[in-house]
DNA sequence: ATCACTGCAAAGGGTTTGCAAGTTC
DNA sequence: GAACTTGCAAACCCTTTGCAGTGAT
């Protein structure tokens, strides 16, 4: 994603470009899904004196404003994305990662509309087990 | 659930049948998903003395063993249910509360396994939006 | 100039741990 | 009786809050 079109989302949102903002995102970007801890350290590396407040402040804010989604994990922290398209994440519970998986879900979101007869916002689906190696996910 | 069936699940694990146990088990049965502060709350009115630490230890023994399943979301704490059959969440964003949705999802996650290519063993489906009213949920 | 954001330090909660006493099998 | 579980208290996080200084618009 572009500059311009990240400095864009944060703007539209009533909220205020920052370098560390910027940074928080485009880290966020290139990893894909990183959680509380991860982001401080890759942080860090940036702005050496950035605060653990700030990521939390930021992770709240950018979430509220539908620039980041948060994705809770059972037994773990939650792991933050970019707020795109619906898609399935695939947790592996080997290397404890998170990973996208390619699949269109929109027909899967009506067919669940239609049984349910539940009108949502949002649906999120989790797949979980072992990943089946480094050209699927990122397990080594 | 029967007493008998309980007893026999967590004996199945290898764990120990105490009267904490069981009535943590049927509190959860009864109100279909409880966080930690919820389901001490009502421990207590069995068990005057009973500790946070014990919730929190069975929590995990009872998750580990297949008994119980976590089900994480999003802003909020983790909330447990009794372990059944894959089906579907509803977090209503007006009440916080979780409620199961009917709805027979092994062709989805056949699907899921078709499109994605991923051999997974759990699947977590939750949807989210305000819930339709009483009769759907259990919002008033 | 205003309003928002950062970084710091402290406060506030939530969760885990160690251990002695009590239970289960 | 061996092994596990409970309850307590302390320790140990993790997360939030308040505030003074800085930065964005």
């Amino acid at each position: 994603m572009g500059e311009h079109q990240l400095e864009h989302f944060i703007r539209s949102g009533g909220l205020k470009v920052t370098p560390q903002r910027l940074m928080l995102l485009r880290e966020i970007e290139a990893q894909g899904h990183l959680d509380v801890d991860e982001l401080f350290r890759r942080a860090q590396a940036h702005f050496p004196s950035i605060s653990l407040a700030t990521i939390y402040k930021n992770l709240h804010t950018l979430s509220e404003n539908g620039i980041l989604r948060e994705v809770p994990l059972p037994g773990k922290r939650s792991v933050y994305e970019l707020h795109h398209a619906e898609h399935v994440h695939f947790f592996c519970t080997e290397c404890n990662k998170v990973c996208d998986v390619e699949a269109d879900m929109s027909d899967i979101a009506d067919m669940l509309r239609e049984r349910t007869g539940y009108q949502f916002d949002t649906m999120r689906v989790t797949l979980g087990g072992p990943c089946p190696g480094p050209d699927k996910c990122m397990r080594e």
